[in-house]
Parts: C-alpha cells; structure tokens; sequence
DNA sequence: CCTATATCAGCTCTACTGATATTT
DNA sequence: CAAATATCAGTACAGCTGATATAG
C-alpha cells in the first residue's frame, strides 16, 4: 500500500481545473470534484466489499444477488426480475446467476408461470453462506465506518435524487 | 431503456434487509443504504461519462490522465506519478498511456532525471482533444445536473472522510 | 406479428497477481 | 545489497452489442 499523499488529489485537480478551464458557469468546479469523489469512493468500497467476500468465493454482484433471493419469500425469481431490481443487463444476471450456480448457491429452475422465464432459487448452502457473509459485512460496516448516522443518511438523500433524474424509478 | 419502478429499490432491499437481518447496531442499514447508493451512483455517472467521451476515443480514466498531464507546466508526468494522482495501479498507468499513445494523443520519453522512469508527454493534438472533451464534460455538467451547488458541496465533503479513512492523503 | 425472456459469442475495459529487466 | 520503475503475461470481472431460440 503506497503512502498517503500530503494534499487532497482531488481539491488539487478542482484548483488547477479552475485555472485552466475558466469557465462562466462556476458550478462546474463543484460538479467535477463530486464526481470524482463518487468514482474514488466507489473504487475503495468495492475493493473492500470484495476483499471481505473472497473468503465466502462471491463478489459483491454476486452477494447482491443472493441477498436479493433471500428477501423473496419463496427464494427464487425469474432473472428479468433480478436484472430489473439491481438496475443491472440482463446478460449480467446470466453471468452471476451461473456463477451462483456453479459455487451451489443457486440453482436454475423454469418459471411455472412463464414458459419463457427461469427462476434462480437459493440453496440451503446459499442461505448459509449469505448469512455468515452478512455477518461480516455488519461486522465491518460494509466500509463505511469513517462517517457517521448522519452522514449516510444526507449521502443517501443526495443520491437518490441523482438516481431518480437517471429514470431508475419515479419519485 | 427499461420504464421506471414505481418504487425506489435502494429504500425496499433497506426495509427488507432490516426485516430479514435484525442487528444490535441499527446504523447498518444507512451504511447498506449508502454503499449501494455509492455503487448505483457511479455506474450511472461513469455510464454518461464514457458516452459523453466516446466521440473522442477517449474513456473517462484515458480523460482524466490527459486532464493530468495539461495540468503540469511542461505537459509531461513520470508514469509513477500518474498513478499516485489517480490511485490508480501501476500496470493500469501502462495500460492507459499505451492506448493515448496509440491515439496519437500522448507520447512516450525516458526520464531525464531518472533512469528507470518514463515520462508521458501530451501532443498538440492531445490539447486540443482534451479542450473539446472538456467543453462536452462542462455542458453536461459530468451528469450532475440534477444536483444543486450545495447538494454537490456536501457530497463532496462527506465523501472526502471515506478518502482520509482509506488513507489516500492526509488531512 | 410483435414483444419478452434468456442465452451465447465476442468485444472492451479496469484491476489485480506474479515475474522480470533496469536503474537507483 | 535492497528498493523503485515500468512492463508483460495471464486471470477475473462487469458491461455492452448483436444474434438466436423459445414462448406469450
């Protein structure tokens, strides 16, 4: 792990953007500096969701997908129903329910009420690693134990709007 | 592009998740509801990016190397460098420098102050590549539209806690 | 007939590991 | 000598396009 810089890499490029790209609308600043954030933060938690779930063989996809399954109360969904739910394609849901079923968390079984449909249905074995997955993710604050109840919350609050203009769902 | 839920999916895994996962700490369902925020967000932000940047060859991580690059005086960055800034691992520098140089946007030249090292150097057409993408990025505000100057300022700040926590600079 | 579901082949991209040559 | 710089081969993953078979 290399060593902290002694400045703020991102307020450094907000600086010298500002210089080099003046621009009459000032908010554009502020706009390049969250974005940036956004994708930093995202790099770092993803790297230690992933790190946290290696010992259990998922990915952090893969944990969403399984922890989706488990809220179902039947414990099976048809793919489309996946894919529509984590906002992901529906060749992503292809690629992770196969690997699910490959670690024998998951099984495929042909929608009954959709002849055109599969479910993925969780395993006993998938219950029991999604738990034991949780656990760990509760135990370390999937991350995010450097910000407080508040701050998770207004982050959430912010983000959701970002999210509704991007017609994920209606407000 | 798939119509809209009429709910917002983040907020229902949250409900179910504290149904399903009852725990002593109750801050772990805003710390799920933020990460998966943060992960959603970024996929839709880095989404709009690389269309905005696909006219210019150029990726959202290829842009933000060549941002780098005009920013210093001589237009010129050892490749260790580049990755410090951008937290980025050194084979993905490589890889990044490999494909401006291969666009004709950047160039390869040995360090002179430095044996080891290499330096990467803009070309004319770099600059003038990296001005009209940055005109595109400003007139879509980097996707952030939706948010206002403060909401972005606060992102900003929370976010800059988790880059601290996760020992990127030192504050 | 048109649409929805799921899969498949194929591609791009980022990120990482482990090994290596070179230089400090 | 050990450490730093950069590269290369190989792997894993997510994300997408376009084509296809099947069924509503």
């Amino acid at each position: 792990m290399p060593s902290p810089l002694d400045f703020d890499p991102i307020d450094r490029a907000g600086d010298l953007w500002s210089e080099h790209w003046p621009n009459e609308e000032p908010g554009v600043y502020a706009s390049m500096r969250a974005v940036t954030s956004i994708m930093r933060a995202q790099q770092i938690l993803l790297a230690g969701l992933d790190a946290a779930l290696r010992p259990f063989n998922l990915t952090f996809s893969r944990y969403e997908a399984l922890v989706l399954l488990t809220f179902s109360s039947t414990g099976a969904l048809p793919l489309s129903k996946i894919g529509e739910r984590l906002q992901v394609h529906a060749t992503s849901v292809t690629n992770v329910v196969d690997r699910l079923e490959a670690a024998g968390l998951a099984q495929r079984e042909p929608n009954p009420r959709d002849g055109r449909g599969t479910l993925a249905v969780i395993t006993e074995q998938g219950r029991r690693v999604v738990d034991a997955a949780t656990r760990e993710l509760h135990r370390t604050d999937f991350g995010l134990q450097a910000l407080d109840r508040d701050e998770l919350q207004r982050l959430f609050t912010i983000l959701r709007r970002l999210r509704v203009d991007a017609g994920d769902f209606e407000d």
